[in-house]
DNA sequence: TTAGTGATATCC
DNA sequence: GATATCACTAAA
């Protein structure tokens, strides 16, 4: 079952946990195709939360953040590595699930690497689309939850927040 | 532990 | 226009 935007239309809190598992499909014009589990995500939820980048604002890069469910937002960090996240919840209201590493590529930037997913993305469809999807295959992982990474600067109580989920390893 | 890398935001 | 910052990775 591929995944649209009702199942995004949701709470970043609510839908993390349900991502986790989910397999992101990657389409090439050659018809190949990458698939790859999710086992990590992460919630940047509001612009009260300090390590969401909506957190100073509505600019032209977080525009997307405040866009429709279901889109995806990808951005370049450290001048190198592309980030994928997804936008959840209603419109104006800025959060987005950011897909933090998968069953075989651990790392963020890795598994953008290998999906070959760039700027282009940026601001277009999870689904109703021939390039990108997640799919349900059913399965569920059990989940546990962690403080998020590489966020030192967003202060002590967004720091230690469990919005990271983290399929557990059997 | 540190270098590498460039878009973005924020300050002139 | 200039500068500081950054949701990372690989190499050492």
């Amino acid at each position: 079952m591929i995944l649209t935007e009702k199942f995004f239309h949701r709470d970043a809190l609510d839908v993390a946990p349900e991502l986790v598992g989910k397999i992101i499909v990657r389409r090439f014009e050659d018809g190949t195709e990458l698939r790859e589990r999710i086992a990590e995500v992460e919630v940047y939820r509001g612009e009260e939360d300090k390590a969401c980048h909506a957190s100073k604002g509505r600019t032209k890069r977080t525009e997307v953040l405040y866009g429709e469910s279901g889109l995806i937002y990808v951005y370049l960090c450290y001048g190198m590595h592309w980030l994928m996240n997804v936008i959840t919840g209603e419109k104006e209201q800025p959060q987005g699930i950011l897909i933090r590493c998968g069953e075989v590529h651990n790392g963020p930037a890795k598994l953008t690497k290998y999906l070959q997913i760039d700027g282009s993305f940026n601001s277009t469809k999870i689904y109703g689309n021939d390039k990108i999807r997640i799919e349900d295959d059913g399965f569920k992982p059990e989940i546990r939850t962690a403080p998020r990474v590489g966020i030192d600067y967003a202060g002590e109580y967004w720091r230690n927040i469990k919005w990271r989920y983290i399929a557990e390893k059997r």
